[in-house]
RNA sequence: GGGUCGUUAGCUCAGCUGGUAGAGCAGCUGACUCUUAAUCAGCGGGCCACAGGUUCGAUCCCUGUACGACCCA
């Protein structure tokens, strides 16, 4: 961490300099009257003649990313967030301290100018520079102007770094801003109460996951942190909230991958008296609403392939989408052996265990999700799958549920939430029984939950949404830590 | 967890069949009062990820480790 260059040294050794030059070159208050966007944005179309004729003064501040000296006079590319402004100075028009703190600037810098807009002879817009404060020294040299920051792991680990080289970053979280506000804005709109229910969770539940455990000192107790909200909602369900969500962070202990990170962030919503349909339908509505409003249209480009998300989105039962996309013949969908051997040809390794269920599961897995481009709602999911959902009312063995699957990823899972507390006790106690056979993502049985439920919980739908995957497609992202500031890696060896 | 690839100057990258390392940008010195990848002249900067091994000799070959990327589970 401590690692000492040439440049870092030269400009400790600058620091000196501009001590005796009576410089601070760490600074305190600067008033500025226009952020640099904002300052681009009023006159960025101002012509030459009009900029000449009002001499509008300015204080802009930023850092120096770009510095062309030509002895007595200098330009300079000033950076504050992802916008750029040019500065100019000439020794004519500066005092002699600020003429000899100019000479003494390196890339990397703040500073604080104040000056007079113009256009140069190319009609850049600039300032003509009167006074010059440092703000900040900078000791470590930038990333090379041209190709700026590629190293993927310096980009994740110094974000920082990356969100100076590589200014386009910003957009990507000013988007993913967006997106969570226009979430919030449009929940609110249609009634929704925005709630925050506990990170830390003496059980983890409503979802199959692996959470992480800590320590409660003063409890002694061992609490984990949350693997998904849902039974705090459907608490706050049968306490009479008719309609709840939860923008927060889940964590789950498992590897990680481009579309994974051990903590990210979901939307939960939940509604009473309604049933998957109407959940399916306020996602497409949201959908569709948050693209025209951010991207400026319903459909979207993702990693080359043109993504359409004007509603109605495709509905595919489970089953169907096996037999569609799996390849593989009626008679597999039934017989567990037939599907363990079509599971065999993918290459995928079924154990002696495995059930009907399991073995079609590993099948979807493989051989469907990554082939839902098109915005797809796959429905109908084994009622085993879904210890959490309502049972269909024609066949007990399926489930009021679907997921949402777009660009070959799921988005998001919704049901119809079970609130016949003796059935959800029968589910928990087979996933106890998958538990105890060494399914170390089985649900656990949260007695107060089920306590809960006997005081009666009216029908309700409820769905999460992945937001960062959601940002994703937004943003053309391949990578979840694309869309994450800081991405879980390793810890640095020193 | 397995496989493949990568790690060389602050950054982006070369480096042949094994003979102790180069470029561009950045930096330093000098010239230059409207440039924008400014230009011109000169100069510095390296634990070649780390640890072993083979060899007279290793950035290069071999083994292991760390970190990262991608694919698979």
């Amino acid at each position: 961490m401590d690692d000492s260059s040439q440049q870092r040294e030269q400009r400790i050794q600058k620091l000196a300099t501009l001590n005796a030059m009576g410089v601070r070159p760490y600074g305190a208050r600067f008033e500025t009257t226009h952020g640099i966007a904002r300052l681009v944005e009023a006159h960025g179309a101002d012509t030459k003649e009009s900029l000449d004729q009002r001499r509008i003064d300015c204080r802009v501040a930023g850092r120096i990313v770009a510095l062309r000296r030509f002895g007595k006079t200098a330009f300079a590319s000033l950076q504050e967030g992802a916008r750029r402004l040019q500065v100019y100075w000439k020794k004519d028009h500066l005092d002699a301290g600020a003429f000899q703190l100019a000479q003494e600037l390196d890339l990397g810098d703040w500073i604080g100018v104040a000056g007079t807009l113009f256009r140069t002879k190319t009609d850049e817009l600039t300032v003509e520079t009167q006074a010059l404060t440092l703000l900040a020294k900078g000791l470590r040299p930038l990333p090379e102007k041209w190709h700026g920051l590629t190293d993927i792991e310096t980009r994740y680990r110094q974000r920082y770094v990356d969100l100076i080289a590589n200014p386009g970053i910003h957009a990507v979280f000013e988007t993913r801003s967006r997106l969570i506000d226009g979430l919030r804005r449009e929940l609110a709109a249609r009634g929704f109460l925005e709630v925050e229910t506990p990170m830390m969770q003496p059980l983890p539940g409503g979802a199959a996951a692996r959470p992480f455990v800590t320590h409660h000192n003063a409890l002694n107790a061992d609490l984990y942190l949350r693997i998904a909200p849902e039974l705090y909602l459907k608490r706050l369900i049968v306490g009479g909230f008719r309609r709840v969500f939860e923008i927060n962070r889940n964590f789950r202990n498992e590897g990680l991958s481009t579309i994974h990170n051990p903590e990210f962030t979901m939307l939960e919503m939940y509604q009473a008296y309604a049933d998957y349909h109407d959940m399916m339908a306020l996602t497409e509505d949201l959908f569709v609403t948050l693209a025209r409003d951010i991207l400026g249209g319903a459909t979207l480009e993702y990693q080359g392939r043109a993504i359409d998300l004007t509603p109605p989105w495709r509905r595919l039962s489970w089953h169907d989408a096996i037999l569609e996309h799996g390849g593989v013949d009626r008679n597999v969908l039934e017989n567990r052996d037939a599907a363990a051997a079509a599971a065999g040809q993918l290459g995928l390794d079924v154990t002696k265990d495995a059930s009907l269920t399991d073995v079609l599961h590993a099948l979807f897995d493989a051989a469907v999700e990554h082939r839902l481009t098109q915005p797809t709602f796959i429905t109908d999911y084994p009622a085993e799958l879904s210890p959490l959902s309502r049972r269909k009312d024609d066949d007990p063995r399926l489930a009021d549920r679907f997921e949402l699957f777009v660009a070959g990823r799921e988005l998001a899972n919704g049901f119809s939430e079970l609130n016949d507390p003796l059935d959800q006790r029968e589910r928990f106690e087979a996933q106890a029984a998958r538990r105890d056979a060494g399914d170390a993502e089985a649900h656990v049985l949260d007695e107060d939950f089920l306590r809960a439920l006997e005081y009666g919980m009216p029908p309700a739908a409820g769905e999460g949404i992945g937001i960062d995957r959601l940002v994703m497609l937004f943003t053309d992202q391949p990578s979840i830590r694309d869309v994450i500031l800081f991405p879980q890696l390793r810890p640095e060896t020193p």
